[in-house]
DNA sequence: TCAGAATTGTTTAAAATCAAGCGGTCTGCT
DNA sequence: AGCAGACCGCTTGATTTTAAACAATTCTGA
């Protein structure tokens, strides 16, 4: 009954590299739909909880193109995403002095409100997973990750 | 101009755990971006890729529901890259006699064509990506992952 | 046996995403 | 100063993905 007999994912790996790709993109998205779930429970897609978690923790301003870059998607996605959120009253977009090309994306009060609210589950729930993971371990495989993205960034660029 | 000195990705981190779930998805999100741009040049999506490669080193029969969970996608999500991928030949539904509930799905000649022209080029990228990863690195890797993805599993069980 | 539960594939509506392209704006170079 | 190129946010149109609901089918346990 459980997936690992049901399905062929213990058979023997014919290429350990390519494994290990599959297994990170499976793993984000096994991560990325339990968040869903959760968020949901709160009215929050995976995207905007995404957003709204970003805005909390930026130590600077940012334009949307920066929320962008942060989030790995595209200018079109930040701009449809931040117009829910604004309907919802959750961020706003201020007007920057001295550039009326960008603005600076910002949590309301509200938005502030509802991510207090969320925050705490998600982490949990994080730490219930990594439960296992000490802080040597993190960090290790932090670096894995920063050392794969930047020889993907490295593959585009020679193109 | 780097993306690191332009956003604040190198800050100091208050939670590595959860900085250790962002580098995952973020890099898993490269990774399928990277992907996407090489498959597109062969008229085929992410998903439809990944459709055709599992089938290709499956090892028995699979249902739909079988690919859904093997790629982590619902069945309907399945149901919609079928249709695309039969429409164009690459693929198809195989009725499974004493069962009419379920389909057995596989690659067509068309489809084991199109898929040996794409695969090296996929092969080569990710061994480039990870050419700094040793064998015991990558199984290293694998199995962090799947104790991640394991942990998942127990909590939406306990739920 | 046989009725209730579970599974399968599909449909529908909503959301996210992207490429492409648009004007507006800024910057750097001459 | 002025112009070409880069950048920004937005719109459009298409694709993908999902949750939810559905009918058909299969399974299960009393």
């Amino acid at each position: 009954m459980s997936i690992n007999t049901e399905l062929d994912l213990d058979r023997p790996m014919r290429d350990v590299r390519h494994e290990a790709v599959l297994n990170i993109v499976r793993t984000a998205s096994v991560l990325g739909q339990r968040g869903a779930d959760l968020f949901r429970r709160f009215g929050l897609t995976e995207a905007q909880f995404n957003v709204l978690f970003s805005l909390k923790y930026k130590e600077r301003n940012w334009s949307q193109s920066d929320l962008g870059r942060r989030l790995v998607v595209t200018r079109a996605s930040v701009t449809s995403v931040l117009d829910k959120l604004e309907e919802k009253g959750l961020v706003e977009r201020l007007q920057v002095p001295g550039n009326r090309r960008i603005y600076h994306v910002d949590l309301t009060a509200e938005g502030q409100k509802l991510l207090d609210k969320v925050e705490p589950l998600y982490r949990n729930d994080i730490h219930e997973v990594l439960s296992g993971f000490d802080e040597e371990t993190c960090r290790n495989l932090i670096q894995q990750m920063e050392v794969i993205r930047t020889r993907v960034q490295a593959l585009g660029e020679s193109k």
